[in-house]
DNA sequence: CCCGTCACGGTTGAC
DNA sequence: CTGTCAACCGTGACG
């Protein structure tokens, strides 16, 4: 299978290579709606047409000033007819879509993480991808993705999005070339790259291609008989990582400790019965057996107070270098792609704006920033819309201490990373009776249906 | 019925 | 500031 989205490697252009581009005529409606798209390969017959094409009003973020900003940032308003606000105010738009099963999303946004985790942590009890699917209303194509991910590399998180290719060009190689070139005039271009592995300056994966090298002799170091600007002002030049470092923190808005306790495994620990082993110990401060850990709500406000804090650097540094030390050109810090936490990042800074989180709580889950705020539907949360699933009767398949039941509260603390210090004492024993609603059940104050089935 | 796959329309963020 | 590009997203249908 493709999708290799490495843990260390970060091919920037990995397997999952796709024809995208190709075909892609803008334009239709939102994915939701494309009835009309024409499958090149196969066309289909009927695409289904509209169903979707309502969105639903999930609330918002009532909360009222919750956020920070105006949401104009979000998804471009007004964009597909398809997306829908959901929100009474203007300005608090947000975007979302429902699919067959009921289930919200938001198009070309990653679920959340809370909703990811839970369909790993579902999976891991035996539940078939099928039926998380349903109980989740989270498309199996998706559940499929995240799982096949999460047994390849290891992480829950979706991937980087948006942004463009390290460069490879950075002010060291820079540096190293003109070097090679003041030291010998006559090299060539592909000498000069040669070098550049030999010398480890680059490794297959960064170094400059010839013409790269060629354009930066022609048009940095041709006239730069003097310190480059690079050197001469900043030491460690800005490694193209850089941008990436935001990432680290990573509060999630919702606190509470969701059903994480429920599993409360750590890699190897009981529980599960995973049909999926992974056992593994991910050194990860992402690893599952911490994901379900729960920080505590004070800790959260903490975290999401300080948003420009480095509340959990961390750890995310930690599990940068876990999860993304492939790309040697980027040291470590970027080792982690701003990817991965990028969709949290988005929670977090609009959290931040929100203060605290008494404000984006009692609606919503997550501060009504743009589309995230789609998932945060009230009290429901996630799966607010529609029936419960299965509609009328119990779960079917959920074992006993298994509800599956999200819960918005839930689903938003579930991705909330705790410390590490505090992940075994935070934990709850799994009760095989249940999982643990009351720590749920309430958040600041604010009662969370306990169930939804 | 299940599930892997992939086209599609979408968002994002660096350049 | 705006547009472009290339990454990723989840959905939904195919097989």
């Amino acid at each position: 299978m493709k999708f290799t989205l490495g843990l260390g490697s970060r091919a920037w252009r990995v397997s999952w290579e796709r024809a995208t581009e190709a075909g892609a005529s803008p334009g239709a409606g939102s994915g939701a709606l494309r009835g009309g798209a024409l499958r090149v390969c196969s066309p289909r017959p009927g695409r289904r047409g509209s169903r979707l094409a309502h969105a639903l009003p999930l609330c918002l973020s009532g909360g009222g000033g919750a956020r920070a900003l105006p949401d104009c940032s979000g998804p471009s308003p007004r964009r597909s007819g398809a997306r829908q606000l959901v929100g009474s105010r203007t300005m608090e738009q947000t975007y979302g879509e429902v699919n067959q099963l009921g289930g919200v999303f938001v198009n070309g946004r990653p679920l959340p993480n809370a909703i990811r985790l839970r369909i790993v942590e579902l999976a891991q009890l035996g539940i078939r991808p099928c039926d998380i699917s349903r109980q989740l209303r989270v498309s199996h194509g998706c559940v499929s993705k995240i799982l096949a991910r999460y047994n390849e590399t290891g992480s829950i998180l979706p991937g980087a999005i948006g942004g463009s290719k390290p460069r490879v060009t950075t002010p060291n190689v820079v540096k190293h070339i003109r070097d090679y070139k003041q030291g010998d005039p006559g090299i060539f271009a592909w000498e000069i790259r040669d070098r550049l592995l030999a010398d480890g300056v680059c490794d297959k994966y960064n170094v400059p291609s010839v013409s790269s090298i060629s354009r930066i002799l022609r048009n940095k170091i041709g006239s730069l008989a003097q310190p480059g600007p690079y050197e001469a002002s900043k030491q460690p030049p800005p490694q193209p990582a850089l941008p990436y470092n935001h990432i680290y923190q990573y509060p999630y808005p919702s606190p509470v400790s969701p059903t994480g306790a429920k599993m409360g495994s750590h890699p190897g620990v009981p529980g599960s019965a995973g049909h999926v082993s992974i056992p593994r110990s991910w050194p990860s401060a992402h690893s599952v057996s911490n994901i379900l850990g729960i920080r505590t709500f004070m800790e959260q406000t903490g975290a999401l107070a300080g948003s420009e804090g480095s509340a959990y650097s961390p750890k995310m540094e930690e599990w940068a270098s876990v999860n993304r030390t492939a790309f040697p050109a980027t040291p470590a810090v970027n080792g982690l792609e701003k990817p991965a936490l990028e969709a949290d990042i988005k929670y977090t800074q609009s959290a931040s704006g929100i203060s605290a989180v008494s404000g984006f709580l009692p609606a919503c889950a997550y501060p009504a920033s743009n589309q995230h705020s789609v998932y945060s539907a009230p009290g429901g949360g996630y799966l607010a819309p529609g029936p419960p699933w299965p509609p009328a009767q119990g779960p079917p398949l959920a074992p006993p201490g298994a509800s599956v039941t999200v819960h918005g509260g839930e689903l938003a603390a579930a991705m909330t990373f705790k410390h590490p210090s505090r992940e075994v004492a935070d934990r709850k024993p799994s009760s095989p009776g249940g999982k643990a609603p009351d720590a749920l059940s309430s958040l600041h104050g604010l009662p969370i249906p306990a169930s939804t089935s």
